[in-house]
RNA sequence: GGGCCCGUAGCUCAGCGGUUAGAGCAGGGGACUCAUAAUCCCUUGGUCGUGUGUUCGAAUCACACCGGGCCUACCA
């Protein structure tokens, strides 16, 4: 019994450091899922946002001089704007310090804490500013002391609050059991399974105010503040209108529950949102239990990147370079979802000179010229028997879309776009093979000239519609230029006798291959 | 220490027990001219990390080792 809407959520991302690409892929994917489902008719909730508060927020703002909030506004809107430019198209926007979040979590937590969930106990040992937590003779390091890894680490005791979650362990670890789609893909799955297997101990889940003042006051406990989780991990339903209070605005939550993917990264599968999150929902009495996206890395020269190591990518200044667009299919195109691959620039150009401009760019720019230079723009429709070579192409379109939507619906984006650059690749064949500009110079063959022209702008308009999802302003183009604007159908047969191209301009303009010093 | 993943053409990867190991890009040759010096055809290129073993047969299975990465622990 799912909902009837597709529910797709990313992590929120921290405000206290701008973007960079590991960001933008997480946002893309989801996005690019998102707009597949939209395309293909089902209604869609597509969720992202920012988590403003938190130490590190609070530190940032104070080595910049500003308050915790406005700091947090401002790499907010850095976000939002990357997000404008990359063309993420979300529909709910998450922000941790809205009221309505808020007293959502604060009335999640007084029913824990009402239930017995949760409780106070005092702790005292070694705290790392940096990691924002409590530090045990595990985290030294050979030498018995604490890596410069943790920052700053100072020797605290203080009360705060816990949350039972070894009361339902053994409840997650059955449901991990019984529900092998819970994460993708699988062998993240037994990951978690093993974790679940081991994890013990429950979840401090509070910071005194006295030493973290931004954040969401525990309403039981008006000295405290709740730390991370419950803050954070909530976004996911509160921003769905669970507990939601104003009612407009906000999205009737059981329209969209359970999510469909929440789509994050490898590193916070284990312990956050495979087993705290889940924990959190069971206990506040969600039944229903979302579905885990785990994406793998972008890495650099086979290192992690990190801002410590001076390697981290711009998405930005690539999205100049590149255009949104031809960030977006390098990102999709050259990486499995679920694994890792290596981030490279020089990939980047030679992918969109060879895949964008001259394959997929050049096949619709030379398919709309030619209708141009040949039949002023306007086309004869169909004919009634086709040629075999015409009918072959239509059968490789055909199957190409469907191994479009099946590796989709395994989020497999890359091997979607293997499949459309398949048909690319015939239709660029089709035209060496039919050459038109023969058939133009002989009135005899007017009809078959017709037929080829026909049979190019389907299958150019064919392909554009379902890259579309990867690259929907480059598409749309594609699509204008084709005269189909808005015209995303998966399937062929879109043109009608009498229909008229538009003007052909490069959408991909081609790169120089050498980099300027 | 335990567990997992990876190592296949210059590059990125597919193949995962069975004909002479594949694709894309890059390199070489040719064709064509509608097109973004694009496209199409042909082609060079590999001891499938190393070794041993199982098998009629291994890139494909087993064991060991080398190299790269990740997760997780000081319990034998």
């Amino acid at each position: 019994m799912s909902a009837q809407t597709f529910f797709i959520t990313t992590a929120i991302d921290y405000t206290n450091a701008p973007p960079h690409i590991g960001h933008a892929y997480e946002k893309v994917l989801a996005d690019v899922i998102a707009r597949w489902h939209r395309e293909r008719g089902r209604s869609v909730f597509f969720l992202t946002g920012v988590d403003q508060h938190g130490q590190k927020v609070q530190q940032s703002a104070e080595k910049a001089g500003v308050a915790p909030a406005e700091f947090a506004r401002d790499i907010t809107a850095k976000f939002k704007a990357l997000w404008q430019k990359l063309g993420i198209a979300y529909d709910g926007w998450a922000e941790t310090t809205d009221p309505r979040h808020i007293a959502a979590v604060q009335d999640v937590l007084q029913q824990l804490h009402d239930q017995g969930d949760l409780y106070k106990a005092r702790h005292s040992g070694h705290y790392s500013v940096r990691q924002e937590q409590f530090l045990t003779d595990k985290d030294r390091n050979a030498q018995g002391e604490f890596g410069p890894e943790w920052g700053e680490v100072v020797f605290i005791e203080e009360e705060n609050w816990y949350f039972r979650l070894s009361k339902y362990r053994p409840w997650l670890a059955e449901h991990i059991a019984a529900h092998p789609d819970f994460v993708f893909p699988s062998f993240r799955g037994n990951e978690l399974a093993n974790a679940v297997a081991k994890e013990a101990g429950d979840l401090c889940i509070s910071r005194p105010k006295s030493r973290l003042g931004w954040g969401i006051e525990l309403p039981f406990d008006r000295d405290f503040v709740t730390y991370v989780w419950f803050d954070a991990l909530m976004n996911y339903a509160t921003f769905a209108g669970y507990r939601a209070t104003n009612g407009g605005q906000l999205p009737d939550f059981q329209q969209l529950w359970p999510c469909d993917a929440h789509v994050i990264g490898k590193d916070i599968l284990i312990p956050a949102h495979g087993i705290y999150w889940p924990i959190m929902l069971k206990a506040a009495g969600v039944e229903v239990m979302p579905r885990l996206l785990v994406h793998g890395w972008w890495n650099l020269g086979g290192a992690k990147v990190s801002k410590s190591a001076g390697n981290v990518v711009d998405p930005d200044a690539l999205a100049d370079r590149y255009g949104a667009d031809g960030l977006r299919y390098y990102l999709m195109r050259d990486i499995a979802t679920g694994q890792d691959a290596d981030f490279n620039e020089e990939r980047l150009k030679a992918r969109y000179n060879a895949d964008l401009a001259n394959d997929l760019g050049n096949l619709v720019n030379r398919t709309v010229s030619m209708a141009r230079r040949y039949r002023e723009g306007t086309l004869a429709g169909a004919p009634s028997d086709q040629s075999e070579d015409a009918i072959a192409l239509q059968a490789l379109a055909a199957d190409a879309a469907v191994r479009f939507d099946a590796a989709m619906q395994n989020y497999q984006v890359h091997t979607a776009l293997d499949a459309v650059w398949e048909l690319i690749a015939a239709a660029n064949g089709f035209v060496e093979s039919s050459a038109p500009w023969k058939l133009a110079k002989d009135p005899a063959l007017s009809g078959r000239l017709d037929e080829v022209l026909v049979v190019l702008v389907e299958a150019a308009r064919l392909a554009a519609a379902l890259v579309h999802p990867v690259m929907p302003r480059a598409a749309d183009e594609l699509l204008g230029q084709l005269g189909f604007a808005g015209n995303l159908a998966n399937s062929w047969g879109a043109v009608a006798a009498g229909h008229c191209v538009g003007e052909a301009k490069p959408v991909f303009p081609r790169l120089e291959t050498d980099v300027a010093a």
